[in-house]
DNA sequence: CTATGTTTTTAGACTAATCTAAAAATAATT
DNA sequence: AATTATTTTTAGATTAGTCTAAAAACATAG
């Protein structure tokens, strides 16, 4: 479907999204990521926007769209499959799993991966501790914490929120609170248990404790 | 190490050389086995040439040096192990593996296959019976048939000899019988035993009930 | 707001692997 | 042995991915 080089580029850009709260990746960025050069980057980025996978726009960074947000994502699934499967199975080192599992989770086969997901048992973690996203490219609710737990400072990511109350919802949708966006909590309130969280890495908001305690966020 | 394309061309001229009983490979016969053009071969078969993986000579053919036949075999060894992976603790049909088994057998890492092989019990076969050469590049024993029970007109490799006189051994140097030639039975006399057999596809010469109970082949 | 510095993009070239079309060598047939 | 047919090689072009060097855009400091 995709070359081994595209899946890389894709890999680095989701990997740079996250650790940077989830904003535009910059081409040098990804050339210092990939060992590579800026000029190679821009001909790739070209590329990969032709194809529907990034948005794109000269000097401006890069996003991943929800296409290549898939691929990314599943690419890092099967590299975390296969770590649990060099650790559990066949006795690998934690630190000696990376370097092959680099080039086993570019394996073309939708059947491997569900039989090898299969064949662990559904691990939720790969050996280091990292999450490892389902089929679908979510990543496990097990990891979800709860924005009143979240601390300060730390880079999260908006990924779930409690769907009993309808109002609860729409309430977000009003203040353009969506899944997948970067989240920081900036400071919390005692007094009242509110807190001021930034959206985004740019939008700054207050919530109310009860709003933190039905909004889930994943660390990045 | 290698690169893809080049693990795949020598693993073709390996197959094509055991198919025709170890003589020269074609250019069109690997552009055939290949799907690509002769044109292409012609090129790669003088790069592997000169990285001394081929014995090549324009318009002459090509045959497989000892390194180029390590590698080939290398290749087989880990495409038959992941088949054995993929049939016994995944669960595949034996006739889904094999396009899967081709991207993984180009994984490189000893100390996976090392380890994949010991988790897997040191099969000596493959779903479909094709034997599974040891880390050294051998074919098991255990598919090596005594020369005076090989079948007349079969083409076999010869693979190995008792080693419990040393006369014998030093008699098979001086006739240049050597591990990995060709070897074919052209006809088999009943009252005594003896046999006509071909050696390389090209030397004919006869050899005795004694010697044709010590010499070992396998079929190719 | 101009000058300087950094980042990004363009232009042009390189490598590995491929192709088509034509030439050269080998093999087969009369 | 000469002609025809087949196989193989050469010549030159193409594609994906990369590079260097220079130009263009953007950012920052005075």
């Amino acid at each position: 479907m995709f070359s081994f080089t595209e899946e890389n580029y894709l890999k680095a850009i989701f990997k740079l999204s996250q650790r940077d709260g989830g904003s535009e990746v910059s081409t040098n960025g990804i050339a210092e990521e990939l060992a590579t050069k800026a000029a190679s980057v821009t001909d790739m980025l070209r590329k990969l926007s032709e194809k529907g996978l990034v948005n794109y726009e000269k000097y401006k960074g890069v996003t991943l769209t929800p296409a290549g947000r898939y691929v990314a994502v599943t690419i890092i699934r099967k590299h975390r499959l296969w770590e649990v499967f060099l650790c559990n199975k066949l006795k690998f080192r934690w630190d000696e799993v990376h370097e092959v599992a680099e080039q086993l989770e570019h394996i073309q086969s939708d059947l491997l991966i569900d039989r090898l997901d299969e064949f662990l048992g559904y691990p939720q973690n790969d050996p280091h501790g990292d999450p490892i996203p389902n089929k679908k490219g979510e990543f496990p609710k097990e990891l979800q914490i709860c924005v009143a737990d979240a601390k300060v400072g730390v880079k999260y990511t908006i990924s779930g929120a409690s769907d009993e109350d309808t109002n609860f919802l729409k309430y977000l949708d009003k203040l353009e609170i969506t899944l997948g966006l970067p989240f920081e909590v900036e400071e919390r309130f005692e007094f009242d248990g509110s807190m001021s969280v930034k959206i985004s890495g740019k939008r700054t908001l207050q919530i109310s404790k009860e709003v933190a305690q039905h909004l889930f966020v994943t660390k990045v």
